[in-house]
DNA sequence: GTCTATAGGCGGATAGAC
DNA sequence: GTCTATCCGCCTATAGAC
């Protein structure tokens, strides 16, 4: 867990601000000029409260990290019903905390892209998702080779991250709004449907 | 397709280092200050080459755009076997041509969260990629909804280009380099082993 | 806590000598 | 074609008044 942040209100403004913009246009884009003007506070007042702007990004990703693991706690500590039912909540999970932070997922995004230093901050945060991954599907996946639960991991992280960060590019290609909600249901739909088609030829074609 | 640059020994010495420090570094990142310095030569030059940085990315892009094009072309007309034998075979070439140019994804995922006008140099590359796998898919896939061929193209692409640029990041925790030879076949292997779950989901479970 | 003013550096881009 | 020198703007960050 990350220490939290005194909660100002002017520092909430900031953090807003910030959150937006970073995902808007990426690290560098993300001035912290830019930022204040559009929190509507003073440039150096973002200096006061956040000493710097890696650290105030650092804030802006902490917020996430929490409220994303603890999203995804909740639904993986709910043991009810077989490991399909299971494995879908934890899915339903993932996927509906991305379309309530749909900064979330293009914000890491650019800061992988954005150079090494960055790169470290998402590191911590994907550790703890994955190890949740291998515990899960312990028992239905074997360890190593192409069915290792870091691969599933990673194919469905991205089938999920993948589609709201290509969203504003593929908008066009697809003639309407991949993001609006009914365009989202569609896509949780199929990602349920990889689900399955992934269980079922795991466990052996169990009605699903 | 898009205009050849001239090929001057120089330009391809800029274009060479403008693509690695690209991928390093993301386009805010990849200043022309030091593309010139890793291509060993005077900043001007850069400008004298190439007009401005963001004609140079898009030259950077063009020779990607058109290999990429090339090589799946290639796979996709060979008509030879069923639709599964051909898919797997189109996968193939998206998975190769990613792992000789590892550099690719990178530099896409980078554009995509960078700004707008970077957005957009990405987009006309996705359209074609995305057509042909509707019309590949066409067949076995249902037009609309959660089965439509978009939402393959989107899971199968993400699933390859996702490996590749969050390779750096999950390093770590897997231990081991995920872009290593061993590691990168069996990648594929998890690719082409979630193919057939879908087909086997979609055709009806025919043998494998 | 919030502001103005400013320092110092690096970004893209151009002029002009060779 | 290749270089040096330079312009101007925006960047992160700080000093100091209120």
């Amino acid at each position: 867990m990350v220490a939290r942040m005194a909660r100002h209100e002017t520092s909430e403004k900031i953090l807003t601000a910030a959150d937006a913009l970073l995902a808007e246009a990426g690290y560098d884009g993300a001035s912290v000029g830019r930022v204040a003007e559009r929190a509507g506070v003073n440039k150096a007042l973002v200096f006061y409260h956040f000493e710097s702007k890696s650290k105030l990004v650092e804030a802006v990703l902490a917020r996430y990290y929490d409220a994303h693991q603890a999203a995804l706690k909740a639904a993986y500590a709910n043991t009810d019903g077989d490991v399909r039912t299971r494995i879908h909540r934890v899915v339903d999970a993932y996927f509906s905390f991305m379309s309530e932070h749909r900064t979330y997922p293009r914000l890491v995004l650019g800061l992988i892209a954005a150079n090494e230093e960055a790169r470290v901050m998402v590191q911590d945060n994907l550790l703890a998702l994955f190890e949740w991954t291998t515990e899960m599907l312990a028992d239905i996946t074997p360890n190593g080779g192409p069915l290792d639960a870091r691969h599933f991991y990673s194919t469905f992280s991205g089938m999920v991250t993948g589609y709201f960060t290509y969203a504003p590019v593929i908008a066009d290609a697809w003639g309407d709004d991949p993001l609006c909600p009914d365009a989202l249901a569609v896509r949780l739909e199929h990602v349920h449907w990889m689900v399955d088609a992934v269980l079922d030829r795991l466990l052996g074609a169990e009605p699903s």
